[in-house]
DNA sequence: GGCCTTATACTTACTTTGAGCATAAATGAG
DNA sequence: CTCATTTATGCTCAAAGTAAGTATAAGGCC
């Protein structure tokens, strides 16, 4: 049986949040895929007598495939279920693939690849638009999602299955009484599978391009499902571990911490609020430097300090995230 | 390759939470196995061809295995490192292993099995003796653990690899200026298995029973390693999600919960501010019963209450764990 | 200088938390 | 029967933390 193992390797440019991307090379597979369907994340199999453990498998492999040598890795899930790729066939092999989130610093603002086998960025929410609320909610939730939803919560077939699609749907997408909760991003896009709302999931090709852009770009494989973890460990992991400094530059200043925060969380912080968390945790420290590129009163430069890790239990960026509906 | 899927299956016996063991059938292994080496956690491999997905494959073994239906069920980590079975040989095959966290209710209090293939509750603070702190922090720590680890520290190279050890040991056991941290219960595992001071890592057999006397009872393969990573997702999950009902009688007094969550998260809790909290997040409602059982005043039962999932994003058991050094 | 922008300090009302006191309702010993 | 003991449960109080502002500072640009 064949392990894959997958990295979502996410950075940041300025205020968007970032994924490395790349064009597996053509003719491996069906060669005319159709429209989005050509880019994935970096990827490769486990190789028993290769790789000391599958962590340093997994870098192997991103670093042959993106030149990267990555630093914080994380493991998120094993995805062995039947039928994730859309294009697996009956009786074909089947392949387990472990899933790994890497966070990384510099970001190079390209665009995704042209080329084959050339690695790119991309922006994650071109793949989750539903999961950017910094302006407010996503107007295609309420005109695309919600009706799509309702038209599979009335398909099921008895009453029973209709009521538990129903709950499942306002647990996730908030629609009911709940409020949107910015961490079950995987719930969401299993809903949005499940009921034939993206593209992977559109067997009839025909309707794919209009799911395509009603509902994200999509990936190859299962790596929007990877994609989907990804965000959401990362999500709530910022809340309880000092992640967001992995992806911020050594220097930086309050507002632009903020930033990458609500870029990462897709919501808004209340400022003042948030320096005072930071500082109070003892998350950052004065660099006594002032960066006056602000466009206003030059900031202060501050630095993460790791100290902060053997003095509380769980430091990380409390700050609750604001959805506006 | 093969993939293994193994089951940490929890449950609670009043006070003590239990975990499922089973003698594997004999002659397969090598036969005079060591002391402790003899059980472990229900497992069996993947089978692609049989198994829609993951947990249903391990399901399925558990069932064959323990006759047990799983309820709740939860994918913890996929484990591929060389060599964390101890007995793995050089050029050998080279198992990967899915861990999965389930909770039941049902504990037959049956204590650890004689026969081979009989599954049997053993207390799981027998295999982390250092993880129960709710009669104040275990004597081994200073006595056994500290010197131990101590001395691995020394043993380092250089100054630099010294220092690194005494900062994770410092981080995951709590010595310096941070406290005991009841989570991570996984990083303090794989230090004592570094450090040689677990059975599993004891090379030198005649050692053995001395290291199984002082560091807890050992479990076949990385299965001690599977439920550390078990008991510290467990412990945090207890904070964030109602799992803590997964283990209760339908109908429960308030003392009954506080000593489950208790028994799980190895401290102390305060009582009247316990009852508070959990009244508060609406987890319980009164059933109208009352238990006479609790050799004072009667108390009354209490039922989970479902509705809390839609109206908070995060419902559990926040109460501060209590540890005193 | 006046006006834009962003940075940062401080206020205020409100909520949550940690700790403990006080009372209620059972049991069992004498 | 009374009282000591045990567990249950209600309540207070101070300290800390939080949400949402107002106010002021310090740059650039016209």
């Amino acid at each position: 049986m064949v392990i894959e193992l997958a990295a979502a390797i996410v950075g940041l440019a300025d205020e968007a949040p970032k994924i490395l991307l790349l064009r597996p090379a053509e003719g491996k597979g069906e060669a005319g895929q159709p429209l989005g369907l050509r880019l994935g994340l970096p990827c490769g199999p486990f190789d028993p007598a290769g790789h000391r453990t599958l962590e340093e498998g997994l870098r192997t492999w991103v670093r042959e495939q993106t030149d990267l040598h990555l630093g914080y890795v994380e493991q998120l899930y094993t995805f062995g279920d039947r039928f994730r790729d859309p294009t697996e066939r009956v009786g074909g092999p089947r392949p387990v693939s472990v899933g790994y989130l890497a966070l990384v610093r510099q970001t190079a603002a390209k665009n995704a690849g042209r080329n084959p086998g050339e690695a790119a960025w991309g922006d994650w929410y071109r793949y989750f638009p539903w999961e950017d609320w910094r302006d407010g909610a996503p107007p295609m939730l309420d005109a695309v999602m919600a009706p799509g939803l309702d038209h599979w919560i009335q398909d099921a077939g008895d009453k029973a299955e209709r009521q538990r699609r129903r709950e499942r749907v306002n647990l996730a997408f908030g629609f009911g009484a709940g409020a949107w909760d910015n961490e079950r991003v995987l719930d969401r896009y299993e809903l949005l599978y499940e009921a034939g709302l993206v593209f992977e999931a559109a067997f009839d090709r025909s309707q794919a391009a209009d799911a395509q852009i009603k509902s994200g770009a999509a990936l190859i494989k299962d790596h929007r499902r990877i994609l989907a973890t990804a965000m959401g460990r990362l999500r709530a992991k910022i809340k309880y571990r000092p992640v967001i400094f992995e992806v911020m530059a050594p220097t930086f200043t309050l507002l632009q911490l903020q930033r990458a925060v609500e870029a990462l969380s897709g919501g808004r912080l209340h400022k003042q609020n948030f320096r005072r968390l930071v500082a109070h945790e003892g998350l950052v420290e004065p660099t006594g430097q002032v960066s006056s590129a602000t466009g206003g009163r030059p900031a202060e430069l501050f630095r993460f300090r790791r100290e902060v890790v053997h003095e509380r239990p769980a430091p990380g960026v409390r700050a609750p995230v604001k959805v506006r509906r």
